[in-house]
RNA sequence: GCACCCGUAGCUCAGCUGGAUAGAGCGUCGCCCUCCGGAGGCGAAGGUCACAGGUUCGACUCCUGUCGGGUGCGCCA
């Protein structure tokens, strides 16, 4: 819509410039926003703001000169010239009836795809190997799977990339407590990830009070980096064993994650050697103290020298750092990643503008291919403290799955007594991973963020079951009409300032979606669908629909809640949030 | 010490690429059920956008500084 717009006044600006009253080579970026005050039209630009100072002219002087040259077009229905020299477009209603028909009608509704689809990998979710997945690990989960949702409805090829902690120095005690389980008898594929947490504490205590046992292990983390078949294959298992556990997580999140999309950083590690050899050839990398380091301008240290990041340690060892290299190099090379998002924490910040920068400056991704951090702060609790449980621990992923859909229970239960058992079950179900998802996908804080289990399971306000509401709403009006409103040929009249109002939301859909994949950011989605809901709400107390309504009216009207109906399933759907049909 | 992020109503949060009178929900107070789902709607009160300068026709938004909070800074990931 904004686009239309924009395309008619850069042909008024191009008509300007041919009767010389624009400078030639002045190439304004038109602006076009909505206005917040209907008084205002419903679409506002700036353009005879920006440009009155190299056209020397008065503001509304230029902005009457180019309503003059502005093209005939169906959607506008007048112009008018405000304030300083705002120009206010008002739309006109029979093109907006017509795009809500061809949204209704179409099953992507009538987004605009993306006309250049591109290769775009997505780093989210990365949980550790041999540990459960926690509240720390949500965000980046919740988050990245709706954004990629997002980049492939629009069309692009999107690559999943959960880049999980699958290396380090903690295998070799691992492995060798694999063996001494399995001496006894157990297999490897009986044990549950939870009680690989045990596991992993067990191991921990062997190594520290075991000198033998510490021995063998450090062995093995030496044989399992020299590509040792044996230690491979326990490694493995461990891997194993952590991927299935987490995706009975990612289907009960219904979070779009497999198996197969598990690229962890242990898949780096035969690029690290040549990468260091690389940085040295290329006189980034330098030998500091015994280690292989690169000395960043950008970056001070205490005495406000250059900060040195180190890339390979004295003991030959490769850190972290080095990974985040080999691995934007990856996307790019291999992958043919046109655009990479990484979902993490806050806290890596800084890591990640170090290893990037040594990216560009040994020109492993061009500049034109953007490496995009989208951080986010810690979960704290009500509280303001950071969400632990009773005894001061961390919070697993499944216990907040649990508690979420005990809560959503109780609430289920003594609200939708018309529901059977099983459908109960259901709703609290939609309603618990909704409300979870939802309140972590709604916030764009790039700060710690609070946890609230009241305001993410409340019916008003903007959180899923709201919206889950009013999709529930719309649906058991159309049941109660009981025709197929897809059949209806009736034109969507607006006549009513909700109706009008609703209208306009509805079409702002397209906008929506590429703003949350041109951002990488789902919180506009919410935002969009809360004012959506609220339009329909409106609209639905001024305008009866089965009620006191024309034949013509009910049938227009009820086209427009369908409609509605279907925006909220879809953008939903985006978010990776389900709706039901009673709830 | 240096760097990054943040500071918007009592609380939780929006505020787009700088645009017109800074918006929601909760909480507080009022109104609306002979009405298609009241799990709703309408309204009121509540603001020095941390503070001070600067740029601009115009600043919550950009720049500088100060204060406050969080996080990170050479051989863990």
């Amino acid at each position: 819509m904004k686009e239309l717009i924009q395309q008619l006044l850069e042909q008024a600006v191009t008509t300007l410039k041919s009767q010389q009253i624009l400078p030639e080579d002045l190439a304004p970026r038109i602006q076009v926003d909505r206005t917040k005050d209907k008084a205002h039209g419903d679409l506002a630009t700036n353009l005879a703001l920006m440009t009155a100072k190299p056209a020397g002219k008065n503001p509304r002087e230029l902005a009457q000169l180019i309503c003059d040259n502005l093209p005939e077009s169906t959607l506008v229905e007048k112009t008018e010239i405000a304030g300083p020299g705002f120009i206010n477009f008002y739309l006109n209603n029979a093109w907006l009836s017509e795009q809500l028909d061809a949204m209704s009608r179409d099953a992507k509704s009538n987004v605009k795809l993306a006309d250049a689809p591109q290769t775009i990998v997505v780093d989210y979710s990365a949980p550790n190997v041999a540990k459960e997945m926690h509240v720390g690990h949500l965000r980046s989960t919740i988050i990245g799977d709706a954004v990629v949702r997002t980049l492939e409805f629009l069309g692009h090829k999107v690559v999943r990339a959960n880049h999980i902690g699958d290396w380090g120095t903690q295998f070799g005690m691992l492995i060798a407590n694999l063996e001494e389980v399995e001496k006894q008898g157990t297999d490897a594929g009986s044990i549950e990830l939870s009680d690989l947490e045990a596991f992993y504490r067990e191991a921990k205590q062997r190594y520290d009070s075991d000198e033998e046992f510490a021995v063998r292990a450090r062995n093995y983390v030496v044989k399992l980096q020299g590509g040792d078949e044996y230690c491979n294959t326990m490694w493995r298992k461990l891997v194993d064993i952590t991927l299935s556990h987490n995706q009975a997580v990612y289907n009960r999140l219904n979070v779009s994650l497999q198996m197969s999309d598990a690229m962890g950083e242990s898949q780096y590690n035969a690029m690290l050697p040549e990468i260091v050899a690389d940085l040295e050839k290329q006189g980034l990398a330098v030998e500091d103290n015994g280690a292989k380091v690169v000395f960043l301008d950008e970056y001070k240290n205490k005495d406000g020298d250059p900060m040195g990041v180190i890339v390979q340690k004295k003991d030959g060892g490769f850190l972290y750092t080095t990974t985040d290299i080999a691995c934007a190099k990856y996307r790019y090379q291999q992958l043919g990643a046109d655009r990479v998002l990484y979902f993490i924490d806050s806290r890596q910040h800084q890591h990640l503008m170090q290893a990037w920068s040594i990216v560009r400056k040994a020109g492993y991704v061009p500049e034109e291919v953007p490496l995009e951090h989208h951080a986010f702060g810690m979960m704290l609790g009500k509280d303001g403290r950071p969400f632990k449980t009773r005894s001061g621990g961390t919070v697993k992923l499944v216990d907040l799955l649990n508690e979420a859909e005990e809560r959503a229970q109780q609430i289920v239960a003594e609200k939708s007594r018309d529901l059977n058992e099983q459908e109960q079950q259901q709703a609290a179900k939609a309603i618990a991973m909704g409300a979870v998802k939802y309140a972590d996908l709604s916030k764009n804080r790039t700060t710690d963020y609070i946890f609230d289990w009241d305001n993410m399971l409340a019916f008003n306000g903007n959180t899923a079951p709201y919206l889950q509401y009013a999709y529930t709403r719309i649906q058991s009006i159309l049941r109660r009409a009981d025709i197929d409103v897809s059949s209806l040929t009736q034109t969507i009249e607006l006549e009513h300032d909700a109706e009008i109002a609703l209208g306009q939301k509805l079409i702002q859909f397209s906008d929506t979606v590429h703003g949350v994949a041109n951002k990488g950011m789902p919180h506009m989605m919410c935002n969009y669908l809360y004012e959506l809901a609220g339009a329909f709400m409106s609209f639905y107390e001024a305008c009866p629909i089965l009620k006191n309504a024309s034949e013509q009216q009910q049938q227009s009207r009820l086209r427009l809640a369908a409609l509605t109906a279907q925006v909220i399933t879809q953008g939903l759907s985006l978010l990776g949030i389900e709706t039901l049909e009673r709830m």
